[in-house]
DNA sequence: AACAAACATCGTAATATTGCGATAGATATG
DNA sequence: CATATCTATCGCAATATTACGATGTTTGTT
């Protein structure tokens, strides 16, 4: 069917779930990369940067934004696109408390 | 296309997204944390916990084994699936390298 | 050997994602 | 106002993911 049965899970792990995926493209991992090395960006700049097509870095852009990581502000003809630094400690901090849930355990098998 | 592009983005890149993919879906997540709540399992449990056919966890599972977050030993007719500490490990490090990259920096818009 | 139990795999349908050309919209600049 | 520049959106094709019934495989039981 190929629809996932969301409502069968906590909001939590849809959440977990929506967040992982919004950074599962390596596209995306490289935008971000590159914001936090610039410290400010603009689109035009990671066409370059990365081969992919204007069209298609928009694209990602539009799903990091959804995701709230990064913020857009028009500046001209550009608009330049940074991170959001709230939205990236409440990610920061989901991400810990995930993986710190396992930690002292011992392997079972 | 629907292909992704991953020859023009590097290793690591490509690593980090595939890291998040593993874990980009609510029942892998879901399944991750009944595997350190119960610190052992076998896949029996899950298909009651979780609200999913048999086969469709069992396909999830795969996926987590091939991320090489989970492995399962054979223990009679059912397969005792369990976290790989290490590579648990790997990927918290991993996490929270990308995560730190950005710390100190100023919105600039 | 025959049967049952627990998973894995296959095949398929439905939906989602990725990528890009074409085009539309907004804002500068001459 | 006309034009150029930058970005967003649309529409499409190719591929990937999700879900599950049916079936296969392995192991244990009688």
């Amino acid at each position: 069917m190929g629809l996932t049965k969301s409502e069968i899970f906590t909001d939590k792990q849809n959440k977990m779930a929506a967040m992982m995926k919004a950074l599962a493209h390596p596209a995306r991992i490289a935008i971000i990369q590159h914001l936090i090395k610039a410290d400010a960006c603009i689109c035009g700049d990671l066409v370059e940067e990365l081969g992919l097509a204007q069209a298609t870095i928009s694209q990602h852009l539009k799903e990091l934004k959804n995701a709230g990581l990064i913020q857009g502000t028009i500046e001209g003809t550009s608009v330049c696109y940074c991170i959001d630094p709230k939205v990236w400690k409440q990610y920061k901090a989901a991400f810990d408390t995930f993986f710190v849930a396992y930690d002292n355990k011992n392997p079972c098998c």
